[in-house]
RNA sequence: GCGCCCAUAGCUCAGGUGGAUAGAGCAUCAGCCUUCUAAGCUGGUGGUCGCUGGUUCGAGUCCAGCUGGGCGCACCA
C-alpha cells in the first residue's frame, strides 16, 4: 500500500514538476485509497483546479488502479481485488502492520508518577495510561522506549505525613494495622496501611486550616527528612514501601510496567550537584524572602523558578532539574515525554527554560505532554479534603457491571471473572484514551463505564465476534489469530497465506473495512507526532465498526458460499482481529477470544 | 490584574500541515435475530461550528477584538 502512494506521488511529480506534492487519505472509501487536492499546484500553474485533475486524470494511470479526477481533487481508486490483496499480504503475511524498524531514536516517558501515602484515584488513570500508549507505540514505531516512573516519595507532603503519624499514630496504632476511632470507616477491602495513612494525611490538612503553625511542624519533619535524622528515615522508608505494594496491585491490574521506579527521592544525592551546576553558570540568585531563584523574564517567563526554599531545603523543581540532568548523562535521549496534568504546565515552562540555559541540548528535546484534570460534578477533586473517586472503585464497579451483562447475554461463558476484568479494564481505559484532551473530565459513573457505542467492550466485541467464527472455520484459522509469545510491543502472529481469489471481497462493506485498515499506520503515526492517543482509539473503533457491518453484510460461514469466497472473508476477519487485538494491546487493553 | 488553554447536534465528543455535502456515540423515532455472539446492524430526526471583524480562490481550522468557562501566577507537587 505504501508503494502504491510513493509510485502515486512519483507519478504526480514527473507531471508537475517544481510542485510539492501531498497525498492525503481521503474521507472515505468511495472516494478512493489516496487523494491529491490540486489547488495550489493549478494555483501555481494559473489553471482552475478542476481541470487540472480533467488533465492529469487523463495524462495518468497504475495498474490495478484507477486515477480519477473528483472535482479539484485528484483521486486514485484501487481495483476492490487489488486492494484486498495489497492489504491482506501487509497485514497477514508480513508481521506487525503499521510498525517500523528499530532505529536509533531514544524515547523517555515519565508518567504515572503517583504520590507516596496517597490512593490512586481516577485522576491517576490519565498519566498511566496515556504514559503507557505513548510508550507502547513509540516502540511499535522503532523507538528505543525507556518508561520512567517519577514516584512522588520526597518532598515536604513527607513532613506532612511524619507529622501526622507522630500526632494520631505513634502511640496507639504505631503499625497502622487497626483503624482509627477518629476516622470514619474504611470499607472492607480497602483496609490497608496505605489506607490510613491517607487518613493521617487528610487528617493534618483539616486541622491546618484551623491552625496554620501546623504547616511549620510539618516542614521541620521534612528538613529532619533531608537532614538524614534517622527515625525520620526509617519511617520515610516504611511509608513508601506500603505505597509501593499497594501501588504495584494497581499496575499488575493495568498492565502496566515501567523501566525504572527512580522517584524524586532517588536524585536527593544529586541535588547538590545540580545546584552546583546553576551556580557555576551564574544563573542562581537569591529572591524574596530567602530563597534561591533562577531568573526567567529573558525567556519570556514572568514568574522566577524557585530552586532552593528559604530554610535550604529542595523543592520539586530541584529534584525535576537533578533528574533531567541526570537523565541526559544516563539515556542520552532525543526526546523526553512528561505526562503530567495541566495544572504543572508553567511548571514544565520554568523547567525546560532552566535547562535551555543551562545547556543547548535540552532545547527541542523536552516535551510536557499535559492532560485536562478530572473533575467531579461538585467540583475539583481533592486529596486533601478527601472529596475523591479512587481508581480501584470505578474498576470494580465496572467489572461488576460488566458481569451483570454477561449473566444475562452470555451466562454459559466459562472463565466469566477473567473476561469481566478485561471488559471492564477495556471499558474505563478506553474511555480515557477517546477523551484525551487538554480539556478537563467531569467524572460520571455512566459515561466512565459505559458499555455499548463508542467503548472499549464495542472493539472487544469485534474481536471476539471474529474469534468465534475462525473457530467454528475449523483447521487452523482461530490459532492464527494468536500472537505465538507475549511480547514488547508488536505481537508476533504467524504468517498466513493470502488465497488466490479474493473475489469474495468485493461487497462495498469488506470493501470499507479494507479501507479503515488501511488508515492504523496512519494513525499510530498521529499518535506519535501529537502525543496523544486518541487517533489509535478512534481508528479501533472504525475498524470495529467496518467489521461489524462486513460482518452482517456478508456471510463468512455459509453453506453456500463458494469455498473461495469463504476463506477470502476468513482471511480478511482474520486480518481485523489481529489488527484490533495489536491496537488494543498497545494501549493496554485485553482482547479476550470469547465474551 | 497578567499568562496559558478551551468553546462544534439536546448531552458527551472527533474533526494533522487552511480544502470534497461538518462526523461519531448517547438520547430519541422507525425497521432487523429459523444462518457465523442483537454488547450488534440499517435508516430518520437533530448543527447560523460562542460573537464580531480580518487574511485567503477557499476558514470549524489562521489573525485581532469581545463574551463565557478551565488552569496557573515564588518557597506544595
Amino acid at each position: 500500500m505504501e508503494r502504491v502512494k510513493a509510485s502515486f506521488k512519483a507519478k504526480l511529480e514527473s507531471a508537475l514538476p517544481g510542485q510539492e506534492i501531498i497525498v492525503e487519505r481521503p474521507k472515505s472509501a468511495e472516494l478512493g485509497d489516496f487523494a491529491f487536492p490540486c489547488f495550489r499546484a493549478a494555483k501555481a500553474l494559473g489553471k482552475n483546479p478542476a481541470q487540472l485533475a480533467q488533465e492529469l486524470a487523463s495524462q495518468l494511470s497504475l495498474e490495478g488502479a484507477e486515477i480519477l479526477a473528483a472535482g479539484p481533487y485528484l483521486n486514485l481508486k484501487l481495483q476492490g481485488e487489488t486492494r484486498a490483496r495489497l492489504m491482506l499480504e501487509a497485514l497477514v503475511a508480513h508481521p506487525a502492520f503499521g510498525s517500523a524498524q528499530p532505529h536509533d531514536e531514544t524515547v523517555l516517558v515519565e508518567y504515572s508518577s503517583p504520590n507516596i501515602a496517597k490512593l490512586f484515584t481516577i485522576g491517576h488513570l490519565r498519566s498511566t495510561m496515556i504514559g503507557h500508549t505513548l510508550a507502547q507505540v513509540n516502540r511499535y514505531l522503532g523507538c528505543r522506549v525507556w518508561r520512567l516512573n517519577h514516584l512522588g516519595d520526597w518532598g515536604t507532603q513527607f513532613g506532612t505525613l511524619l507529622a501526622a503519624y507522630k500526632r494520631w499514630a505513634e502511640t496507639d496504632n504505631p503499625a497502622l494495622d487497626q483503624d482509627f476511632a477518629w476516622a470514619e470507616e474504611i470499607p472492607e477491602k480497602r483496609r490497608t496501611p496505605l489506607y490510613r495513612l491517607f487518613q493521617l494525611y487528610v487528617r493534618f490538612h483539616q486541622e491546618e486550616e484551623a491552625q496554620p503553625d501546623m504547616r511549620a511542624e510539618a516542614r521541620t519533619w521534612f528538613k529532619k527528612l533531608e537532614g538524614g535524622d534517622a527515625e525520620a528515615r526509617r519511617l520515610w522508608a516504611w511509608f513508601r514501601e506500603v505505597s509501593l505494594k499497594e501501588f504495584q496491585r494497581i499496575y499488575d491490574r493495568l498492565g502496566v510496567s515501567f523501566d525504572a521506579m527512580d522517584g524524586e527521592a532517588f536524585y536527593e544525592d544529586k541535588l547538590a550537584n545540580a545546584i552546583d551546576t546553576l551556580k557555576a553558570a551564574n544563573l542562581l540568585e537569591p529572591g524574596d524572602g530567602g530563597a534561591q531563584i533562577v531568573r526567567l523574564e529573558d525567556r519570556g517567563i514572568q514568574t522566577p523558578s524557585i530552586m532552593l526554599k528559604a530554610d535550604g531545603t529542595s523543592i520539586y523543581a530541584t529534584r525535576d532539574l537533578a533528574a533531567a540532568l541526570y537523565r541526559r548523562d544516563t539515556y542520552h535521549f532525543d526526546r523526553c515525554l512528561y505526562v503530567v496534568g495541566s495544572d504543572q504546565i508553567l511548571h514544565f515552562q520554568q523547567l525546560f527554560a532552566v535547562l535551555a540555559k543551562l545547556d543547548p541540548w535540552f532545547e527541542g528535546r523536552m516535551s510536557h505532554t499535559p492532560f485536562g484534570m478530572v473533575k467531579l460534578p461538585e467540583g475539583k477533586m481533592s486529596t486533601r479534603k478527601g472529596n475523591v473517586v479512587f481508581l480501584e472503585d470505578v474498576l470494580d464497579e465496572a467489572v461488576a457491571r460488566v458481569l451483570a451483562i454477561i449473566d444475562e447475554k452470555n451466562p454459559e461463558l466459562h472463565d466469566k471473572a477473567r473476561v469481566a476484568e478485561q471488559l471492564g479494564m477495556g471499558a474505563v481505559v478506553f474511555f480515557d484514551a477517546l477523551n484525551d484532551r487538554v480539556k478537563p473530565i467531569t467524572f460520571t459513573w455512566d459515561r466512565v463505564i459505559a458499555l455499548d457505542g463508542d467503548t472499549g467492550p464495542y472493539v472487544q466485541y469485534a474481536h471476539a465476534r471474529i474469534c468465534s467464527v475462525l473457530r467454528k472455520a475449523g483447521g487452523d484459522w482461530a490459532a492464527m489469530a494468536q500472537p505465538m509469545a507475549s511480547s514488547e510491543a508488536a505481537l508476533p502472529f504467524p504468517s498466513q497465506a493470502v488465497p488466490a481469489s479474493l473475489q469474495g471481497l468485493d461487497h462495498p462493506s469488506a470493501q470499507a473495512l479494507l479501507f479503515e485498515l488501511a488508515g492504523l499506520p496512519d494513525a499510530l503515526r498521529t499518535v506519535q507526532r501529537e502525543n496523544m492517543a486518541t487517533a489509535l482509539a478512534r481508528q479501533l473503533l472504525a475498524i470495529a465498526k467496518a467489521f461489524s457491518a462486513f460482518y452482517t453484510h456478508c456471510p463468512i460461514l455459509w453453506a453456500e458460499n463458494a469455498p473461495e469466497v469463504r476463506d477470502a472473508r476468513l482471511t480478511l476477519s482474520l486480518a481485523t482481529a489481529r489488527a484490533l487485538r495489536q491496537g488494543l494491546f498497545l494501549m493496554g487493553i485485553q482482547a479476550p477470544e470469547e465474551m
